[in-house]
DNA sequence: TAACTTAATGGACGATCGTCCATTAAGTAT
DNA sequence: ATACTTAATGGACGATCGTCCATTAAGTTA
């Protein structure tokens, strides 16, 4: 078995994910509705039949490429999670972080994330994919304000918890929208104390 | 001079707003990448040549929808901020609560909305018109937030009043978004008190 | 009523769109 | 070397797409 990276003449799954990669490539450029078969297949340098062969056809091309945006999203937050060890406290601020960060945070991304926002409520096979920044991360958030929570004996820790979860999520969601219509404007720093501000309310001993 | 509403055989303003409230419901029902001129002058129950006539083409004509749901959210915010006085905390919570409302936050205006975002990045005409919550909603929340601000004398009062707006607002966009993936799940009233606890974490005297 | 302006119609048009398949090539097993 | 399986190609296909215009109708002015 030979490495052959070089001159494969064949490779299915390298070009399953070329596919993929020109067609975020092709809606961060352009949006969903100009996001041609002959466009990915341009981008690509592959042939027209390959779409077909690999995913079936276009919609079911979208759909991976939108799972691959949300694994691509949750994994870059997750790196900055995992070297931060347990802290709950620590966890929450990596979060808030890495979302704010120019790796996650970018004008691809945004537009990416928003053009499928558009059309996850009438394409099934979208919706199911980008969730309200995924499922993983919410639970992730919830478990650690849950930890934070148990601190506050004058309050519901289980409303606490969920206040904590749906807000913040929202507030970075919004933080995003904000990115996106105004990439130039937009600082990261004033969001990040913003989202300080909100979380240091609800947990003042703890942010 | 007659009145007319019955038996009218031309009406062009009347059709044009036809057009953009076909256009709407369009893109409520199926996105805007499968709104096709076709389909929305079925719905519409005119002929097809009548996009071209009023609007010049399709994208205009989106525009113009943007446009007009542009305002009907505006609008609709303002007809409940104008009952409240001039009382700044009145008119922030009167712009929470219009915002939350069923009559404003709904399936439909969900779907629009986003729709729209999706290709504002990507086209000129509809980003013009689909700002964050439009610059005329935040210039009302910046200069409520500012007269509160001036209470605070330990904190610089342009940036409270700028932090403030700023969160308000990208909390407001997220609740949108939570909307648009989870009607079922979603509920008002959490969602307003979490906001709540955030302009009342950065104005305990107020909120 | 006649002449004129503006609105509305709906089909024809070329230009895409996404799908699919007959064909060729590459890699593997016998 | 041969037979076989899987990958890749690219053009043909019917089905739409949005635009536009020749034609008809409605309303207005003279």
């Amino acid at each position: 078995m030979t490495a052959q990276v070089r001159t494969k003449k064949r490779d299915p799954k390298g070009n399953r994910s070329t596919l993929i990669r020109a067609t975020l490539e092709s809606i961060s450029e352009v949006g969903i509705t100009d996001t041609t078969v002959s466009r990915i297949i341009e981008k690509a340098g592959l042939s027209r039949g390959m779409v077909h062969l690999h995913f079936g056809g276009k919609t079911q091309l979208l759909a991976a490429a939108a799972q691959a945006f949300s694994d691509e999203y949750y994994f870059g937050i997750d790196r900055h999670v995992q070297k931060v060890g347990h802290a709950p406290e620590r966890i929450i601020m990596a979060v808030v972080t890495a979302d704010l960060s120019e790796e996650l945070l970018n004008e691809r991304a945004t537009r990416i994330l928003h053009a499928f926002r558009g059309a996850a409520s009438t394409h099934t096979g979208i919706a199911e994919v980008s969730g309200t920044r995924d499922d993983r991360l919410r639970d992730m958030i919830r478990a650690a304000f849950s930890k934070i929570a148990a601190d506050y004996p004058d309050e519901d820790p289980d409303v606490l918890a969920r206040d904590a979860t749906f807000g913040l999520l929202a507030l970075l969601e919004g933080m995003w929208s904000d990115y996106l219509l105004n990439p130039n404007a937009f600082s990261r720093e004033v969001a990040k104390s913003i989202v300080c501000r909100f979380i240091g309310g609800l947990f003042p001993d703890h942010f």
